[in-house]
DNA sequence: TATCAGGTCAGGG
DNA sequence: CCCTGACCTGAT
């Protein structure tokens, strides 16, 4: 008989926040115990969210989960740190318990790069081959007593020796390249992303695009999704979007005429230290209420 | 068949 | 700084 743990998860929304554009592997358990399964870095790792408890499989995964959704630290707080304008207020209550996940690095760099210029559903499908062709495979059986599988992100070495040519049969595209290239620093400096980590914002973004294939959209994501630095405000297109159509009054500059580096500028100083959360509610509120296919 | 999508790089004002 | 075109691939 297993042994589940609960957590306790206040102002937190689980399927929201996995269907948010931040990580893009877990899987919606169809079986009696419902909830969601995955791999948080090399565990696998069932979640259920019963009110303001997660029910997590195996217990000894609870101190990891807590941290993976930031569920030990006060959203409250985050909530009431917001610029008050109407733009972001609809976007939060859309969705208040969208959480900002706590991704372990490699895999969380490594998805964005993959993620260049590809919709949600296609980096999911990348993400998943990945997994399968050269991560590990883990099982777990549910309360229900069904057993799941699922596989954890390919560490670098093993992505280093598939080879650029391998790893473009995955429908990567142009971003075989940029991956393994990737893959290979991390087989060469294993501990680089640690280093990196420990820099200020500012020094980590410029490390980070040092990796080729990553310019400044891709490192605030891992800033933001990865390093724990909140204010880090990733602009892609949709955000880029919301920014001209719902803020053109709240800056001194032309939503017209100006370029991106005005834009990131402006999110900056507007949004402020919890910026990088402004972003995630716009992003995903943008992303739901706008008519288009029901991304699975 | 042409165009577009959660970007980045190289090359040029 | 800002702008443009190229780049893999799957979907409309």
């Amino acid at each position: 008989m297993t042994t589940l743990a609960s957590v306790p998860c206040p102002q937190f929304d689980l399927s929201e926040t996995l269907d948010s554009g931040q990580v893009f592997h877990w899987h919606l358990h169809e079986g009696p115990a419902g909830g969601f399964f995955g791999c948080i870095g090399k565990e696998l790792v069932w979640v259920h969210q019963r009110g303001d408890l997660l029910e997590v499989l195996p217990q000894t995964m609870s101190e990891e989960v807590r941290r993976y959704f930031r569920l030990d630290q006060d959203h409250r707080a985050i909530l009431d740190s917001m610029p008050t304008d109407p733009a972001l207020q609809a976007a939060i209550a859309y969705c208040p318990g969208l959480r900002i996940i706590r991704q372990p690095a490699w895999e969380c760099l490594t998805t964005f790069i993959t993620s260049s210029l590809k919709q949600v559903e296609h980096i999911r499908q990348i993400s998943l081959q990945l997994r399968a062709r050269y991560g590990e495979e883990h099982r777990l059986t549910l309360p229900d007593g069904i057993e799941v599988q699922a596989f954890s992100y390919p560490s670098p070495t093993a992505l280093a020796e598939a080879g650029e040519g391998a790893l473009r049969e995955c429908r990567l595209g142009y971003r075989a390249k940029s991956l393994h290239l990737a893959a290979q620093r991390l087989t060469e400096n294993p501990s680089l992303l640690n280093q990196i980590q420990r820099l200020s914002t500012d020094e980590a973004r410029t490390a980070l695009s040092s990796f080729y294939g990553v310019g400044e959209k891709i490192a605030d994501c891992v800033l933001l999704f990865s390093f724990d630095r909140l204010s880090a405000f990733p602009i892609d297109v949709w955000i880029e979007r919301v920014l001209r159509q719902s803020y053109q009054d709240e800056g001194p500059w032309n939503a017209k005429a100006t370029g991106k580096a005005q834009l990131a500028a402006f999110a900056k100083a507007y949004f402020g230290e919890h910026g990088g959360y402004a972003q995630q509610f716009l992003f995903h509120f943008a992303r739901k209420t706008s008519r288009r296919t029901p991304d699975s």
